[in-house]
RNA sequence: GGGCCCAUAGCUCAGCCUGGUUAGAGCGCUUCCCUGAUAAGGAAGAGGUCGGUGGUUCAAGUCCACCUGGGCCCA
């Protein structure tokens, strides 16, 4: 075989540029369709792309989601299986919508049906179009693959039709019906909010919060002349005040208040009576269930509510805050429309759809509700029925786009009737697997056992119409595609624009009653479409084609977004697919935790800390920003993100990496090596061995944890894995690098190949550049992008855990040699005689082992310190609280001081002879101790854990004249690199010195000129000497 | 108001499930060493009442309760 030889790559590497020719090459060489490709035919791992909606410029929390999205994909596609990536957008709802109305300076939707329908739905559908862009921009970027020519939109008109076919499907069941109900509804947008539209929206407001006295008009309460005393934080309530309630089973106190000779009556819930100020005297106290009925006069009296006004039961009621006593306002409220109709009493609404009271109401007509609270406010006091008024600080919904206040409002709303099929999806969550698990019976669900009605109907523009067709006495047709429609309507409509307007003018005959039938006007719920993509991204089931497409990948083996999504998209993907299939449509959902700044607070454009994703991209380099999102922290975390951070990633891992690689080909160039020379495993150095050993538990383990998703692990044994082999195993290496070893280069290649497969699902660019550098020049015959590879597969015959627990101590041991020779004063460069070793398996530890030590440290003898004299040792005990605790409990501190008491050289003694001692009267052994023996003074020492190491100090001349060689060829060595020399260049050098080191010098000639690759070597006495250690200097010249 | 998660060095985070007496790593800082991977590498030092209070225990960063602060979700 003649195999190539290899080429040098500079240390030096602008990561984001080498970024940009690699997008270059995966695109001309179509790599990414390529990969997919090759597994065509093979077991499908199916991805479900949650669609992110067009609605404003990418952040950086979107590339962190589609960091994830990519990153386990292209492992599968390693694997094996076929992995189609399919992208989506979200096109359809009230943030596009918002958007667009921002952009015409609109503030309802009366300017919207000024403007026109369809010219509205026209600007939606370019603003979607134009910020596909930014995100398709981003997403390139980042190296995120994923299909844009096939990407699914959700308002195509065959998406559409499909959703419209699963909509009949649930429809058919019964479980698609209008129903009143008191819902948030958002004045501003003029729609209702579905549940988890209400989830995001909530904001800390200040009220007014107002105790009201409500005169009681019968009875013997009112023959007292009391009043109930009422509270609440939404005094624009009390207009439509229809009743009162109380609970049945709570106690209520009537109490006399007296403040400053004013005495006055009022009922409140005895728990309560901290509500009331000044001189309070209990009169009685009356059960809830009592009061029942009893009539009272309302605070105020602007509008008509017939036959009103008295209090009711209601269970309901707490005595957590307030006064116990609740005000009713059916419209208002969902419990206070349960309760009042249970009483036959009216709903009366002064409100009108756009929030504003209607005109013909006195004082308020016209006013915003939220408005109109001051005005009440002022008028309830000039009426004398204010008690006290203050402000009132609490959590109220608020429209989760345009943040005004929610009122609840009864309203007709289509449901979907989820809670009837509760149980059915507490199997499927069961049978899910969540990333992080405590999601799936913490928070979804606890989602799920208090599952609600799905409030579906949007009275919106730009969304899915609503195919429910329905004439004038009810009779309903729900149609599941344009060619349905078309055939009702007795009309060619396989070119209609399934969209509003358009839909809305088809109309035809009831085939019931004949009279005319119209489109209900709701649009549907954006998060619907995105939970049906599924199958609406193939058009299913009226495209060709799409029957198989579907089948072939439902359910999902993995879907991945952050955890705002519980309520959403996971909600709604499972839901459908449930009611439509009885089954969910994923297996495995990762749930990440949120970008935070680097001050620990959520990234919004109003705080001004959003980092734009393209320019951290261009700055660091977006395999950078792959790495910190997905091995820094937790994946399911909350994580903070700052340039500082992502910088450290750079230099200690990619850097480290690239390094090495540079390091590699450098030596392998000059040496000519080529991989046809590689030696077989068995021929190889023990160093060799370890690596690859290693390497191979390595492999296990990255395999591992990214079939688990869990990068963080898999990214910590990488950079591991990078720290071993840049640090120890090329470090101890290197003389055999510059020798041109074989075995040593053969070994560290087929690491870095390696490592480069493991690393690239997660830095897919810096590792293809080296594919192509370093790889591809190697060995032609390889395939042409690590991303068209296999997934390395580990041979476990080549894992030796006892080499690795080896070297595990040599380096232990040296770091603790170096430790003491800091210590000491003594330059490294100094050889010392000897040093002492104290370590568990040190007498076990092979040769070539102990070696490196004794060269790590500059040291000439090593040797184990149970074989030096016995008067050179010192050794000192502790108490081992965990074996003796077991033992002996509450007795460990006695214990541990009668230790401390205890000589230890003869309890050690003792103990290594029999097994057993006592100490006081207590029987220990050896392992209830932790002994530590270190070599008595003379030596400089440096212990941890049990394992010391000892050097000797003592200097003789043999020892100093070749620490003086040894800086001599230092020296030369840098003067060859500041000269500009070639690695392999052969030099002349001339030289002076010190008269002192002449001799040594001298006899050191050979050992010198071979070090320094220096086929001349001679002393030039006209050279000044110069005023470093050794006065020496140099002058060199390329031979 | 309720649920879940989090709080450890100036910064980013391990350790906590399974309690053990000098609490770790990386970055940053100071000093020193090494040097043909050199914008690297090594050693030492400064820096921690492990958010607070109480409890259980011979022993608590670790287990329990409460509190405070932050995040997410629900109302």
């Amino acid at each position: 075989m003649n195999s190539p030889k290899m080429r040098p790559i500079a240390a030096a590497i602008d990561l984001p540029g080498m970024e940009r020719s690699i997008l270059d090459f995966w695109r001309t060489n179509s790599i990414f369709e390529a990969s997919t490709q090759a597994r065509e035919g093979a077991q499908p791992w199916t991805f479900y792309e949650g669609p992110p909606t067009a609605n404003g410029m990418p952040g950086t929390h979107h590339i962190e989601a589609r960091v994830f999205k990519d990153v386990f994909p292209r492992y599968q596609t390693m694997k094996g299986k076929y992995v189609t990536r399919k992208a989506g957008w979200d096109c359809h709802g009230l943030p596009v919508e918002i958007a667009v109305e921002k952009e015409l300076g609109f503030t309802g939707k009366g300017d919207i049906e000024k403007y026109g329908i369809a010219a509205f739905n026209d600007k939606c559908r370019e603003s979607v179009t134009r910020h596909v862009d930014a995100f398709t921009t981003m997403t390139n970027r980042m190296g995120f693959w994923v299909d844009f020519d096939q990407a699914y939109w959700t308002m195509a008109p065959e998406y559409v039709e499909s959703v419209w076919w699963s909509l009949k499907e649930i429809w058919k069941k019964g479980l698609l019906v209008q129903d009143h109900r008191v819902a948030p509804y958002c004045p501003r947008c003029g729609t209702g909010l579905s549940d988890h539209e209400l989830a995001q929206g909530y904001e800390t407001v200040t009220d007014p919060s107002v105790y009201v006295r409500f005169p009681v008009t019968s009875g013997e309460l009112a023959d007292l002349g009391a009043a109930l005393l009422v509270w609440t934080t939404t005094p624009w309530t009390l207009v439509s005040n229809t009743a009162v309630a109380v609970h049945p089973d709570v106690d209520y106190a009537v109490a006399e208040v007296v403040v400053e000779e004013n005495r006055e009556v009022l009922v409140v819930a005895e728990a309560l009576l901290s509500a009331l100020s000044g001189e309070v005297k209990v009169l009685k106290v009356i059960k809830g269930r009592d009061l029942e009925r009893v009539t009272y006069k309302r605070p105020l009296d602007l509008i008509e509510i017939p036959d009103s006004h008295f209090i009711v039961l209601a269970t309901y009621v707490t005595t957590e805050d307030g006064t116990g006593l609740v005000h009713q306002s059916p419209a208002f409220g969902a419990d206070d429309l349960a309760v009042c109709r249970g009483y036959g009493l009216p709903v009366v609404n002064p409100i009108a759809p756009d929030g504003k009271f209607l005109a013909d109401v006195p004082l308020v007509g016209g006013v915003f509700f939220k408005e109109a609270d001051k005005t009440l406010v002022k008028e309830l006091k000039s009426r004398g029925v204010l008690y006290k008024h203050q402000p009132f600080e609490h959590p109220y919904p608020h429209c989760w786009r345009c943040h005004t206040a929610l009122i609840y409002y009864a309203q007709p709303s289509w449901y979907i009737r989820t809670t009837s099929i509760k149980d059915e999806l507490i199997r499927e969550n069961n049978k899910t697997n969540w990333h992080p698990e405590t999601i799936k019976t913490g928070r979804y669900g606890d989602w799920l056992n208090n599952n609600i009605d799905w409030a579906l109907s949007r009275n919106r523009f730009w969304g899915t119409p609503l195919p429910i067709w329905r004439c004038e006495d009810k009779h309903e047709v729900c149609v599941d595609s344009l060619a349905e429609l078309g055939a009702l309507a007795g009309q060619e409509l396989s070119n209609l624009d399934p969209h509003r307007p358009f839909v809305d003018d088809i109309t035809f005959p009831c085939a019931q009653c004949s009279k005319e039938m119209n489109r209900v006007p709701e649009v549907i719920d954006c998060w619907y479409d995105s939970g049906a993509m599924p199958f609406a991204q193939w058009g299913y089931p009226h495209k060709p084609g799409s029957v198989e497409k579907f089948k072939a990948a439902y359910p999902a083996d993995f879907i991945c977004e952050a955890i705002d999504q519980t309520r959403g998209w996971f909600y709604t993907l499972m839901t459908i697919g449930t009611l439509v299939f009885d089954q969910s449509s994923y297996k495995s959902v990762l749930c990440l935790g949120h970008i935070l700044d680097k001050d620990g607070r959520k990234m919004s454009k109003h705080l001004g800390n959003v980092l734009e994703p393209i320019s951290l991209m261009d700055q660091h380099g977006a395999d950078a920003v792959r790495w910190y999102m997905l091995a820094a922290g937790s994946p399911w975390s909350a994580r903070r993100v700052g340039h500082d951070a992502i910088s450290d990633v750079v230099r200690k891992t990619l850097l480290t990496y690239w390094n090495t690689i540079s390091f590699h080909t450098l030596y392998a160039e000059a040496s000519g090596f080529e991989l046809s020379q590689s030696p077989a495993l068995k021929d190889r150095s023990m160093m060799d061995k370890w690596i690859i050993s290693e390497l191979n538990a390595l492999i296990q383990e990255v395999d591992k944890s990214y079939s688990e998703f869990d990068s963080q692990n898999a990214g910590k044994a990488l950079a591991r894995f990078i720290d071993d082999l840049s640090n120890w195993y090329v470090r101890r290496s290197r003389r055999r690098f510059w020798d041109g070893d074989t075995a040593a280069l053969a070994t560290l290649h087929e690491c870095l190949v390696s490592l480069t497969q493991l690393l690239s699902p997660m830095v897919p660019f810096i590792t293809e550049h080296v594919w192509q550098e370093l790889v591809k020049v190697a060995d032609p015959s390889v395939a042409a992008s690590v991303h068209l590879t296999d997934f390395p597969i580990a041979d476990p015959s080549r894992i030796n855990l006892e080499l690795n627990a080896q070297v595990a101590m040599t380096r232990r041991v040296v770091e603790l040699g170096r430790s003491a020779r800091a210590e000491s004063a003594i330059k490294i460069r100094q050889p010392l005689q000897r040093a002492l070793i104290s370590a568990n398996g040190w007498s076990t530890l092979p040769t070539d082992m102990k070696e490196q030590i004794a060269d790590e440290l500059n040291v000439i003898d090593l040797a184990d310190i149970a074989d030096a004299d016995g008067d050179l040792v010192d050794i000192s005990v502790k108490a081992n609280f965990k074996s003796l605790g077991a033992k002996f409990g509450k007795e460990v501190q006695d214990i541990a001081k009668a230790i401390a008491a205890t000589d230890p050289t003869e309890l050690v003694k003792g103990l290594r002879k029999s097994g057993s001692a006592k100490v006081g009267t207590w029987e220990i052994d050896l392992a209830d101790l932790v002994v530590t023996e270190v070599p008595k003074s003379g030596w400089m020492v440096a212990s941890h854990d049990g394992e010391s190491v000892a050097l000797d100090l003592a200097l003789t001349p043999e020892l100093i004249e070749t620490g003086n060689v040894r800086e001599v060829i230092r020296f030369i060595q840098e003067r060859r690199k500041s000269d500009g020399f070639e690695i392999s260049d052969r030099i002349k050098v001339r030289w002076n010195a010190e008269q002192s080191v002449l001799s040594a010098i001298s006899s050191a000639k050979a050992h010198i000129s071979d070090e320094v690759l220096a086929l001349e070597f001679e002393r030039d006495e006209t050279i000044a000497t110069s005023d470093n250690e050794l006065g020496i200097e140099v002058v060199l010249k390329k031979a």
